[in-house]
Order: structure tokens, then sequence, then C-alpha cells
RNA sequence: GGGCGCUUAGCUCAGUUGGUUAGAGCGUCUCUCUUACACAGAGAAGGUCAGGGGUUCGAGUCCCUUAGCGCCCACCA
């Protein structure tokens, strides 16, 4: 009959695809204000946030699904707000993760190496395999739903973002805060590279702890000295001793040997060593210990480094050289021994370094390389979030932000790795340097024309700090760059608060004195449903393409948003997301259902365009459910401005199942069977679910998209058209509902509801417990007193909800004799008379009413005694009054139940 | 060695200006394929909100403390 047969069940396989096509065809991911057209309007305030831009060649995890689901979300609000909103998509080229993995590709494929390759063969493979596959990735993003502005993709290594690199290098050099140095380093071995402190992680491991003998010159004594690396014995330097140490004191300023090298070093004294630990004496390693360098740098010792770019023992090692450096701790331990050097071996756990990425043990080395000095850049990344002109949520992170940058030290920002920005320094014969933006032709000091630029790459995270301002076109100043910068809102995951957001801090004020955003709003990580960390060994990944396959991206995203709070992590099963499914199901057929009810408006209906649905011929039921969406599009907007997405969500989810469908809906079957109320019911249908997909698309795009559309042409066709004639095309950029102040006759409505849901429900529960057959319609008969007016307009909603013969349905003020053969209810100050013939156990419905009666008595005793307290003179007014109320009811029931006892 | 988070129904978790004997999903039990939906409907059972102390008329919510778990930062060989 009607032309909007939708399927029993929502086909989201079918509708995602189709819809995103829309939306990206329909150009609504971009700005609707846009700086680069003639009718821009730069008074207008614009919502930005730039994407934490995944790694070109990265895979899609629930990391990414998370932080696309929060963004996504804030980005439809504010868009459904009006605001011109953009989302900058982008991606990272992520210089050691893409590096490996095509090193490895060219490894199993061709059996080359990068070094075989060369340079810039290596690199133009990279190049290749980045055009590629670098797309999957965007793509899985879209499949997220993603509402970003891909005409204003980018990507770290784009000749604009390498512009902005360049130019930040350039003005950071000038100003004497990028320098070069040879200093002490984590370097690690199996990547061949420098790394900075960040990428550096620490692991409780029981190792063993050496002790050996470092024999004093032209004697038999010797000083005890502990190791857990024996192998940097023979880069030794000094043994140092605490100065006080009355064991050592004698040997301060004599000279040790070296173990089978046979070097001379000095003793010397420090207070840095501690008498209590170990042996209270130290071996002094400058070239391979960060204390040690410190030591060695006020005692100006030599500083020797024994191992090369692998970690093998280099020319220094005298006989070990060209040992991997376990081997020739091995070895060395050995001759040790045979020397009877030795003292002895215990297990100890320390906590040792290890690559971020690689894992294995880094090796602190001296080695030259480009450092930022850190100070006066931390320094106003600090202020920034001290005077308030960046919010990080939750508030929390702000502390462990200021620990971070209070105790900062220099950023190690070079890299030996070929896939990056080079470094734009270049070097004559002589020694000078030249940093320049553009590719120079000669030394600018000598004029040589014999230079060559350094062979180093920049940290990835270098370019990933400029990422808000050079997306947009800094250093230029571009015409989106002066509209949208500072972006809005930097969203992401805590564990990438120093990596990332601070640096972008830093540089952003840097660069752009500005801020370059002012909330950062912080997620937690996606963990198994028992809390672990989510990883291929384990095996306990989960792939959000699979759970997108599965149960559809709205599901998966409702199910990130919902139930996880800011900064915490989450554990995510699948049951959770098969829940969801089952909502985006149950929302699929309540729009089935108002779709058909619009569609069968008889075509003489009268015009709705009457904005509030309060006129005398609206029913209870559309009052109250119009008053409680009314409230809940208040507490919806409250919670989005605290930024608890979750909990909003989980209203709205609430509301619409618990509320509209299992109630309102339900009484709308029996009002559209109602010619007088039939109209007002479709309209209020509509409009009720118009409001909630509105709501609710920010979390669940995809579902509310298609119901919507289908939703208007429907209206469109009917004669309530008028409801729909200012709608939007498509529900991406429809309004978001605005709260409204309550008014005066809502709370009566909702209170009154709540009444008439209570007696249904008791009803219920009384026929559920006599096991009355579901399809059996019985009598009842009501004693309503003050209410009786209520009862008798909501005498066919009760009928028809709890199931009662409307014919053998009475309501009476008050009634002289009670009903005989009657299981009695009371439901505040109305008494409810079931008669169920021969069902009616006196003894039963004795216990049940007693057992009634001793709860509201105990809720009277309890209220009488808070009532008789301070609480009703020192709390609100409003809510002593309510409490009042509650125990005149309470007192009514209580009466109620004493008078059936009699 | 500092700092932070978590501990709420069998399980996974919500619960943000403290307001009155705690909520959801899943799971369990009883009914029902009622013309939107069995990816559903109706009903039910289930919690001394980790332990202790305090502030308050009132605490899951604030303060102190203890315990367990987890995380971050930190140079002790």
């Amino acid at each position: 009959m009607n032309k909007h047969e939708l399927p029993k069940t929502y086909d989201f396989k079918l509708t995602e695809p189709r819809i995103y096509a829309m939306w990206e065809a329909g150009g609504y991911f971009q700005p609707w204000n846009d700086p680069n057209k003639p009718d821009f309007d730069p008074t207008i305030k614009p919502f930005v946030i730039a994407i934490p831009p995944p790694n070109v060649t990265g895979e899609l995890h629930l990391g990414h699904a998370m932080f696309v689901s929060v963004e996504d979300l804030m980005i439809r609000y504010h868009r459904m707000k009006g605001i011109p909103t953009l989302w900058i998509p982008g991606t990272d080229h992520a210089g050691i993760a893409t590096q490996l993995m095509v090193e490895r590709h060219l490894l199993q494929t061709e059996e080359v190496t990068r070094e075989t390759l060369g340079r810039e063969e290596f690199l133009k493979r990279t190049w290749e395999w980045k055009r590629k596959y670098g797309s999957i990735i965007t793509n899985q993003i879209r499949r997220l739903g993603a509402s970003c502005d891909w005409t204003r993709e980018r990507f770290t290594l784009d000749p604009g973002l390498s512009r902005a690199v360049r130019e930040a290098f350039v003005r950071l050099y000038e100003k004497g805060l990028i320098y070069r140095g040879l200093r002490l380093i984590n370097w690690s071995p199996g990547l061949k590279t420098a790394v900075s402190d960040l990428e550096v992680e620490y692991s409780e491991e029981e190792v063993t702890l050496y002790y050996f003998k470092y024999m004093l010159k032209d004697s038999d004594e010797f000083i005890p000295v502990a190791t857990i690396r024996p192998e940097t014995i023979l880069g030794d330097t000094a043994v140092a001793v605490h100065p006080a140490d009355e064991r050592y004191k004698k040997f301060i300023g004599r000279t040790a040997i070296v173990p089978i090298l046979n070097r001379e070093i000095p003793v010397i004294a420090d207070e840095y060593v501690s008498m209590e630990f170990g042996t209270g004496a130290l071996k002094i390693t400058p070239g391979h210990d960060p204390n040690d360098y410190e030591i060695a740098q006020r005692h100006n010792l030599p500083i020797i480094s024994v191992l090369d770019a692998e970690a093998r023992i280099n020319e220094n090692g005298g006989k070990y050289k060209g040992q991997d450096r376990f081997e020739a701790r091995k070895n060395l331990w050995e001759d040790m021994r045979a020397a009877g050097l030795t003292l002895k071996e215990e297990k100890y756990v320390t906590t040792i370094p290890r690559s971020q990425r690689g894992g294995e043990i880094i090796e602190p080395m001296i080695s030259t390389q480009w450092f930022v000095k850190m100070d006066s850049l931390a320094q106003a990344a600090l202020e920034a979030v001290r005077d308030g002109r960046i919010r990080i949520v939750p508030e929390r992170f702000e502390k462990i932000y200021f620990n971070w940058l209070e105790n900062i030290k220099d950023w190690c920002i070079s890299r030996q790795l070929w896939w990056g920005h080079r470094i734009p320094v270049w070097y004559c014969p002589d020694g000078h340097m030249t940093v320049a933006r553009e590719d120079p032709t000669q030394c600018a000091t000598c004029g040589s024309q014999d230079i060559h630029q350094d062979e180093d790459v920049l940290d990835t995270w270098f370019s990933s700090g400029l990422w808000p301002f050079s997306t947009l076109g800094w250093p230029d100043e571009t015409p989106d760059y002066k509209y949208f910068y500072p972006t809005s809102y930097m969203e992401t995951g805590y564990d990438i608060l120093f990596f990332w957001v601070a640096r972008m801090i830093m540089m952003g004020l840097e660069f752009t004195g500005q801020v370059p955003f002012h909330t950062v709003y912080l997620h937690g990580l996606v963990r198994d449903e028992i809390g672990r960390k989510m990883s291929k060994t384990t095996g306990n990944v989960m792939d959000p393409l699979e759970v997108m396959d599965q149960f559809g991206t709205d599901a998966l995203r409702f199910t990130l948003l919902v139930g996880s709070t800011p900064g915490n992590d989450m554990n995510l099963s699948v049951k959770k997301v098969e829940a969801n499914r089952n909502f985006a199901n149950k929302l699929w057929n309540i729009g089935r259902f108002v779709i058909n009810a619009v569609s069968s408006v008889a075509p003489q209906a009268p015009d709705t365009e009457s904005q509030s649905p309060i006129t005398d011929h609206w029913t209870l039921a559309d009052s109250w459910i119009w008053a409680r969406l009314q409230q809940l599009i208040r507490d919806v907007e409250r919670q989005f401005q605290n930024f608890q997405y979750g909990q909003a969500g989980q209203q709205i989810y609430d509301f619409i199942w618990s509320d509209f469908a299992d109630w309102y809906v339900e009484i709308a079957k029996e009002q559209m069977k109602n010619p007088k109320t039939e109209t007002q019911t479709a309209v209020t249908l509509a409009r009720v679910f118009d409001v909630s997909l509105r709501m609710l698309h920010p979390f669940t795009p995809f579902v509310t998209e298609e119901l919507w559309g289908h939703l208007r042409s429907a209206i469109l066709q009917s004669p309530i058209s008028s409801l729909a004639k200012d709608w939007p095309q498509a529900l991406i950029v429809a309004r978001f509902p605005e709260p409204r102040k309550p008014e005066g006759w809502e709370a009566q409505k909702i209170t009154d509801f709540e009444l008439i849901r209570e007696i249904v429900r008791s009803i219920r529960n009384l026929r559920a417990e006599k096991s009355v057959a579901p399809a059996k319609k019985i009598a009842a008969i009501f004693v309503a007193g003050a209410k009786t007016d209520l009862l008798k307009e909501q005498s066919r909603v009760i009928a028809s909800l709890a199931g009662l013969d409307a014919s053998q349905l009475s309501i009476h003020q008050s009634l002289n004799e009670k009903p005989q053969d009657s299981a009695p209810l009371v439901v505040g100050s109305v008494e409810i008379y079931i008669p169920l013939a021969g069902m009616v156990n006196l003894a039963e419905e004795r216990a049940r009413l007693e057992k009634e009666l001793k709860e509201a008595e105990s809720h009277i005793e309890r209220l009488e005694k808070l009532l008789a307290g301070d609480f009703a003179h020192k709390a609100p007014p409003a809510l002593v009054q309510k409490e009042r109320e509650k125990l005149a009811s309470y007192k009514e029931t209580a009466e109620k139940i004493k008078a059936q006892l009699k």
C-alpha cells in the first residue's frame, strides 16, 4: 500500500557505502563557509579538528576506530549546530615504521637490502609503495564514517608540508634553538639510528649482576665493583668511590688497571656514588652510560666508545673487536674468571631500556646528532595550559603534562634513516654549515660548490608537531590558514600526549604565536574484554573491519562512544557491539512503524503548523513523550558541553528504547485507531523520531541518515508534509535540537503519565504472577479518588497496555464495599481490583499486601525521620517539598493497604 | 623513588557542581512468534557501591587511611 516498504532487518552492508558516497558527493564534508569562495564571511567562527594522521602504510586498528568515532561525533555535532566545520584528514610518513616495512618487503620479494639499492633507489621504491598502499588506510577511515574534508587531505611528505618543515627547522636554527653536537644519545642497534628519550621504554627484568676486582696498579689490592654490562668494562675510564667512604678513601688518586686490556685509569671520588649500594664503588664508562657521562664531564675524563652502530665491539675493545655485545660480555667474563678477577654473580632485577619499535636493548652511545633546545619552548607550552588558553580533558592529564615539560631534556631530532624529511643542512670540505630553506648551490660561508647535504632525516614527530598549521598552508598566510587556524579541539589518545600533543603546542606557539587548539580531549586505550592490551602475540586483536562486517559501523562506533569515559581505557567485547547492532535494528523498526503511521494519515488531515503539541486534543501520552524529549535535549546538551559523550549516548538510547518504543509507540498503536487522534499521533511520532535521529546522528550516522531520508520523504508525501518543509536534503546538515526552557505543563504531564505507567506495570506484574494468559483480557475496577478524571481519560490506554477488557472496566471515585474475589492492588492513591474468579488465594493476597505495606512503612519511617531532622531547614526548599510529597503519597498508599487488610 | 587511575549486580561497565534505601548491556529464571522489531515483547531474581575513619542535615559521589590491580614518570652500578 505505501511506498515505504522497508525490510524487517536493517541492512547496514548495503546502506553504509551508499550513504557515505552520498555524503561525499554532496560536498557535506566541506565547511559551508569557505574562505576560498566569493561569498565567504570571515566573521563566522569555524570549528576545526586536525586528524591525528595515521601511518600511511598502517592498518586500521581499534585505536583508529576510537579516534574517528569521537572526532566524527564532535565534528557532526558542530556541523549540525550550523557552524562551518572542518576536519582535516591526512597521513603520516611514519619514518621508522614505513622504512622497516618496505625494507622487509624488499628483502622478501627481491632479496635486496636498502644498502644494496642505495638511497635514491630505495626512496623511489618507498614512494611507489606509498602510492600503491597509501590509500588503504584512508579508505578504512572512510568506512568508519569519518566526515573529513577529503579535498583537503594532506601527507607529511607533501611539498607544502615539507616546506613547512624546512621553514621550521631554519627558523629554530637561526634562533639558536637547534644545534648539532656530540652527545650521549639512545642508540637503537637494530634500527641503526638514534632515537629520542620518548622512544625508549623501560621494562623490569631479571639480569645478572657481575662482581669483579678492579686491581690497583703495582699492588695486590683491589676495589670490588659490580656491573650488569661487563662488556662496558672495555670502555671504562675511571673507578669512582664516595669521598667519605672509609673503605676506599685510601685508594682515591691511585691508578687502577682495566681487566684484560690493562689500560691504566684513575680512582676518583664523586659524591654521586652511593656507599650503601652494591660494593660502594662504581666503574665509569662515559661512552655508554648517561650517569658516567656526567661524572666524566665533572672530572675531565676521556670518553671511550667501544661499540659500533650494530653494537659490536669496535677497535677500542682489543681482541673482542667484532664480537656482538652479548657475546663479548660472555667472553670477557670468561677471560676475567680465568685471570682470577671475578668475585661473584647474582640475580638482580632492574629496569632495562628497550626500543619502542624494535624491542632490542637500547645502547647509550656518543654520537653527533641534531637537537632542539627545549627550555624556552617548554616554558611557553607550560604557560599556555597554566593560564587556560589550552584546556586538557580530563583535567588530571594537565599534571602529567606539567611534570613532563618541567623536566624536559633537549630533543634529539636526527635519525639515521632515509625515509623522511632530510635535514636542510649542507657541509663544505672546510666544515662550514649552510642551513637553508632552498637547496643551496654553494657554501654560504666560503662559496665552495663542493657541498653535500646532511645524510640524516628528522624525527617523524618533528613534522607531526607542525600538523595543525602545516596542513592549512603555513608558512604562507593562505585563506585556509587565516580562517581555520587555530584549530578547535585536539582529540587523541593519552599515550601520545608527550610525543605529539606537547610538541604541537610548543611548535604552534613558537611558529604561529598562537595555541594550535584550545581544547585537548584525550581518550583511553581500547583493550580486550578482560583488560589486556591487544597484541598480535597474545592473539586477542580485534579487527575493526571484521567487527564492522559483522555488526555494522554504527554498532562499533556506538560501542566505543558509550560506556567509555575520557582518558580511561575501555574493555571492548564483541557482545557489546552485538547489543548495539541490536539497537540499530531496534531503531530501524521504530522507523518502520513511524513511517508507516505517517503514510497512513487520512488525506483530510488537519494542518499541523502548531509547534507545541499542547492543545486541547493532545493526549497525555503525546504531551508526556514531548516533555520527556525536551528533558532529554537539555540533558544531552549539557553532556556535550562537558564532554560526557558516553553519558549523552546512553541517555538517548534509553529514551528511544525505554520511553519512545516501549511506551509511546505502544500507545500510539491505540491512538492511531481513533480518527480523532490519528493525525496528531502520527505527527508526534514523526516529530519525536525526527529529533531522536538528529540527536543520535553524531553517534550512529549511517542508520540515522538512512531512516531520516525515508521519514522525510514519507512526510513530504503525506498530508502532514508541512512538518518537513524546512528540512534539508540530508540529516548530516539538519539542525541538532536546541534545548528550550521547560514549560510549566511539562512536570505535571510527566507525573501524571508516571502514575499511568505504574498502574499498567502493577497489573502486568499481577498477571505474570497469576499466570494469566497473555492474550486474555481481564476485568478491573479502579477506585481512584482525586485521580478519577485522569484515569477515566486514560482508561483506553491502560486497558490496551495492561490487557484489560474495556467493557469490564470501571472507574470510581470511591466504593463503599470492596469487590469480592478480587486481587487488590495499590498504586499511589489508586486502588485496583482485579476480579480473578477462582484464582484469588486470600492468604497469598494478604502476604503480598503485607509486603507492600512493610515497604511503604519503611519509607514513611525513613522520610519522617529525615523531615524531622535538620534536613527540613538546611536542604533546599524544593527538595524538602519533594520529600514531603513523597511522604504523603506513601502514607496514602499505606492507608489504602491497611484498609485492604482489615 | 615520585605521580595517576581503577576496585559499583554472576560478567563488562555507566553514574562530574554531594540530594536520598544505586543504573545499563550481557548472562540467569518465567511467560509470549500480540498486525515495527524474537537482533523482539512482558515479568522476575541479583549489589552492606574494596576495607576503615572523617566532613555534612545528607556521601557511590568530597577528605584521610589501608589493601589489591593497572598505568605513567624517574640515572642508582
